[in-house]
DNA sequence: TTTTATTGATTGAACGTTCAATATAAAAAA
DNA sequence: TTTTTTATATTGAACGTTCAATCAATAAAA
């Protein structure tokens, strides 16, 4: 419970002021607690740091998880994937900087770039088993590659320019249209 | 000349450290100078950083500029846009871990958030302006849009993957044949 | 001589971590 | 049930470190 009310209190943190001035201060601050029970539940600072970019990871992967199980086409299925990757963020709106912050971060601490790289080939793994069932798999791999590069690029200049919900949505369906027009009956 | 000394140590150390471990001493001792004599030249840190993101944008503008002016073709002139957003990286393989630093801080940092903004519009009009020679407006906005944002994707993960320099071409490969399959030729 | 460039020690603020002290809850004993 | 003991949770002041910025002193140039 504590543990949760800290790395709300982090995201939080990373989201208004950036990776570089969240202090234990400005997280205990938020979270009405002290500064000392930081290191009482995460041994360190960076301890919460990597807690929280666990937690954000999960939350996508439970989001995807969660609505792709039943679902019965794969052209469905991936409509599913692009919606999961956009939709961590819409439901919190001041996500979105986290995540660039996280990520700009782990070029340079080898716990963090582990945790990326598995997000990033999450991705490119789920897309390839739903293009896979679909054409040769040669063809597979590519679309693949380039649906994750289409959907991380659209993601990207989106947060980058601040966009609002609205433009947000409109990244997504972008994305979608693209997926689509991958698909072998375009 | 102290100034591009300072510059080239700034990007030296965000390159290596990140920017948050970027200290006015990291810098000073990888241009052989004293701590003082950054805030001679440049006001404070923070001065310095923004100058060494100007200096990074303008690398990018003179790139472009040099070696499209003398392309006849449109095609021609998308396929040097791409090399450009990719080679500024190549000739300094560390410079791209400083370009997500700066792109993450310009979420928390008004003046770097300008000039990300005017870099990420000049890709976007680059594109639009060699599209519109070669098809209907609404389809060319389209297509720049795509463009940029599989150009920025593509240029991301290879980033965030540690990509060495042969990985890297790859990446821009991809890019040209993406922007070459939106041409009507095809 | 006057101006400009450069140094590096100094300063005070801010940082993460530690830890003795206190509060709360749980378990054991009366 | 009440009392005592033990364990856990939480606080916030104190500590040592590191930081950016300052500035008097020195060197170089004009």
């Amino acid at each position: 419970m504590r543990r949760q009310q800290l790395i709300d209190a982090t995201l939080s943190s990373v989201a208004e002021l950036g990776l570089k001035a969240t202090t234990i201060n400005s997280i205990s601050k938020r979270a009405n607690l002290s500064s000392g029970i930081i290191s009482h539940y995460f041994g360190c600072k960076n301890g919460l740091i990597e807690a929280s970019v666990r937690y954000l990871l999960s939350s996508l992967k439970t989001e995807l998880l969660s609505s792709v199980e039943d679902s019965a086409s794969s052209q469905q299925r991936l409509m599913l994937i692009v919606e999961a990757n956009f939709s961590v963020v819409q439901k919190n709106a001041h996500v979105t900087k986290t995540w660039l912050s996280f990520w700009a971060e782990s070029m340079h601490d080898e716990q963090l770039h582990r945790l990326q790289s598995v997000n990033a080939k999450r991705l490119y793994t789920n897309l390839l088993y739903s293009f896979k069932a679909l054409m040769p798999k040669q063809k597979a791999i590519q679309a693949a590659n380039y649906s994750a590069a289409m959907i991380d690029g659209l993601w990207l200049r989106a947060v980058l320019s601040k966009a609002d919900e609205f433009e947000f949505s409109k990244a997504e369906e972008l994305a979608k249209q693209y997926v689509n027009s991958l698909l072998p009956s375009h």
